[in-house]
This record gives C-alpha cells, sequence and structure tokens, in this order.
DNA sequence: CTACGATTCAATCGTTTGATGGATAAATAA
DNA sequence: TTATTTATCCATCAAACGATTGAATCGTAG
C-alpha cells in the first residue's frame, strides 16, 4: 500500500512530484492563500486542470505539501541523532545547530511552512498537527529532557519550542534580517549559528555545569 | 501637521479609528492575504465602501495597521525602559521579559503582524520596514549591547532579534502551543515567562558574573 | 429653512480565483 | 488493429474579491 505522496516521491520526474515541489516552494514563500493554483501550475509550465488532476483541490495539495516537509524535518532529525547519538550535551547541541541550520538553509521552504503553521490561521483549518507534538518529544528525549516519549513536562516542551523556533525564525526571515544586518549570505549563515549557539547552550549546560 | 492615522487614534469612537481597531485584530489574525476587506467592514457592522472612503484601498489600511502597532510597541518599549532603567542586566531581562509578555498577551495582533511581515510575502511588497532597524538598535542600547544607536555590529543585532523573536513567537503560536502543552492561558503565560528567562537569563549574564 | 460638506450605504463593475467538463492525444491492454 | 485507460490542455463557470459610482442621510453654518 503507497500513498499518492510516496508514489510521487518515488519518481522525482512525474509530473505529480513536479508539481508537489513547486507547490512546497510557492506555498512556502507566500502561505496558502498569497497561493494561488494558477501560480503554481505557472511554474511547473503547466495548465491549472493538470494539477488539479494530480492533486485535487487546492486545499488538498497545501495538506500534501505539509505533511511531506514533515516527513523530511523528521527524516533529518533522525541523521542528527545518529551523529550526536552518545555525545555531551554541549556538543551534541553544538552539532545539531550546525547540521539543523545548513539543512534549513537548503530548503528554507520547511521553515516558512512550518512557521506559517504556527502563526497563521488558514480560514479552512485542517488538522493534521498531531505531528508537531511528536517532533517536540522526540527532540527533548534527544536532548537529554525527557525519558520517554509519553508524558513530556509542559516546561520541556516549551523549552524544546523555543529551542526549534529560534533557529525556524532566523532561517525563515532571511529575506527580511538579513538587509538590516547588511551581510551576504555566507556571513548570514554563520552569524546564525553563533547566535543560536550563544543564546541556547548556556542555557542548557549551566546547570550540569555546576 | 497630523496624519489620518494620528487623527485616528486621538477620537477611539470615530469610524476611522474603529474600522483600524478591527483590521488589526483580523490581519492579525489571517494576514494579509487571509484577510478581506468584507470580513473587517462586517466585522465593524459598516459597508466596504466606508471602509474605502476612510482608508483607501486595502493596501494602504494593512500599511496604517504596521505603522500603528509599531508606534504602540515602540511606546511600550519606552515604558519598560523606564522601569529598568539602572537596574543590572539580570533584573531587566527578568522585568523586561515579564512587562513585554503581559503587555503582547493582551495585544497578540502586535506579534501576529509582526511576524507575518519577517515570515510572509505579501506578492506586492510596500516598504515600510525601516522601522524594525530602529527598534533593534534601541533594545540593543537598552540591553547594554550596544553604546550608540547608529553603528551596531551584526552579531549584537543578531542577538536582539533572537530575545525579540522568541517572545513574539510564543505569543503569536499560542493557538498552537497551548493546546500542545494542555494548560490554561494564565499558566501558558506563566510559562511562557518561565521559558523565556529560563533560555535568555544565562546567555547574556553569564560573562559578566565570570 | 436652506445649502453644503462629510459620511454612509446599496448596487454594481471588472477581475481573479478555484474548480470542472469536454476534446484530444498518447500510452497501454485486449 | 481496436478498445481502454491515462494524461494534458482549452474553454468556461460560479463564487468571491477589491474597488467605484451615485444616491441618501446627517450635522451644521449661514
Amino acid at each position: 500500500m503507497s500513498t499518492p505522496l510516496e508514489k510521487a516521491r518515488r519518481d522525482p520526474e512525474s509530473m505529480k512530484a513536479r508539481i508537489l515541489d513547486v507547490a512546497r516552494r510557492i506555498f512556502g514563500e507566500y502561505g496558502f492563500h498569497g497561493t494561488t493554483t494558477r501560480m503554481i501550475a505557472q511554474e511547473v509550465g503547466i495548465d491549472i486542470s493538470t494539477l488539479h488532476y494530480h492533486w485535487g483541490g487546492k486545499k488538498d495539495l497545501y495538506e500534501s505539501v505539509v505533511i511531506d516537509i514533515n516527513k523530511d524535518l523528521r527524516q533529518k532529525l533522525i541523521d542528527v541523532e545518529q551523529v550526536i547519538h552518545g555525545l555531551p550535551l554541549g556538543e551534541r547541541l553544538d552539532i545539531s545547530i550546525d547540521m539543523t541550520t545548513d539543512y534549513l538553509f537548503e530548503h528554507p521552504e520547511v521553515s516558512n511552512l512550518i512557521l506559517f503553521r504556527y502563526f497563521g490561521k488558514t480560514r479552512s483549518e485542517g488538522n493534521l498537527d498531531a505531528i508537531i507534538p511528536e517532533f517536540t518529544a522526540d527532540i527533548a528525549r534527544s536532548m537529554g529532557l525527557a525519558l520517554d516519549k509519553k508524558n513530556v513536562r509542559p516546561e520541556t516542551m516549551m523549552k524544546v519550542l523555543a529551542v526549534m523556533n529560534s533557529i525556524h525564525n532566523f532561517i525563515s526571515g532571511e529575506n527580511f534580517f538579513r538587509p538590516m544586518v547588511k551581510v551576504d549570505r555566507k556571513r548570514y549563515s554563520a552569524l546564525v549559528k553563533e547566535t543560536l549557539k550563544f543564546i541556547l547552550i548556556p542555557a542548557f549546560t549551566q546547570h550540569e555545569a555546576i
């Protein structure tokens, strides 16, 4: 058994996959309401009806996009977990920040779409939001803040959310922040990592240092 | 000399002011594209053409809203500055977080609209974005990270942005995060303050403590 | 009371948007 | 070959949207 989304991802040349890729980018850039199906179709170079043929309505496509980016992000977190496993907390944070920042810089639509879901209202909500709490619990465990994935304390959830958000913010807000600090992309990326480490590492390592 | 916006704010009962208030809320909730002029007009209880009569087009109204909330926020920062002036950095942060969080909790549309400007694209951009860099410099000075408002270092700008964003995130994302941690509004507010202090205070006080 | 500017609304216009039906061609099966 | 399924585009629709026009209403100064 395989969902249409999985089928599309297996063959990146397929029309379904091409549409999904463009939809990720455009939805990520302009949000749900700011995007029109015509924008996506034009970017792919196809007719609107072809888009409808493959993905149904606009909302269906959007939900597929959200599921898709969450799947990608989850996979990335597993990769990170593999690398940092067993290291002391300070190093785990250091490496996590580097890897995650690098990844998101190459796929800013991931951060964009996640933040859109947090802060925007879609006027006709779907409910595929059971994924994020899963994430949060995973990261909490990975950071050594929780032992089991179930029953993570609210205080811990909040800390993890603060960490995730602070990363997404800098990625997603690049177009706004980078002109402010007047640096090029490469330097901005370095600044993001530096700033995140400055903010996050002391908070999580101070207690165990004592 | 007084702008239309200033005039509207002087008489809160005026139609101009009533429209602006509702527009703040609706734009803050659904973003620019997610909001229709009809939604605003209906909420105020007037005809669309009345809205156009007072504020011109949708975009004009939106820009007035953004200017308005930035003015409010700036005033609030001045209030905070008055209170914390002269105190040691740790306390300054502590009090700033409390005051700012309380304020934004009562005016979540402020955080919403600011984040919308960071992360969203409006498809037809305006350019009233010279205000935020001003803010950032102000806060940098207030936190003792910069001496003069001009020529703030990029590293400093980034730190201030991280602080501002982490607050806005929790306010703006309440509808998403609060169900996750399963607490009521009051408890959530306390959790936000606690988490922000946990993350931010060690970072900025560690160096001077040594 | 009248005249006039300011304000509000009902009606409507032109465009955009999401979506669909039908024609057409290419690929696949029988 | 023929029949059938798959994939694509063209033309078009109904609803929603931003915006405008012209008439009605209100307060006020002369």
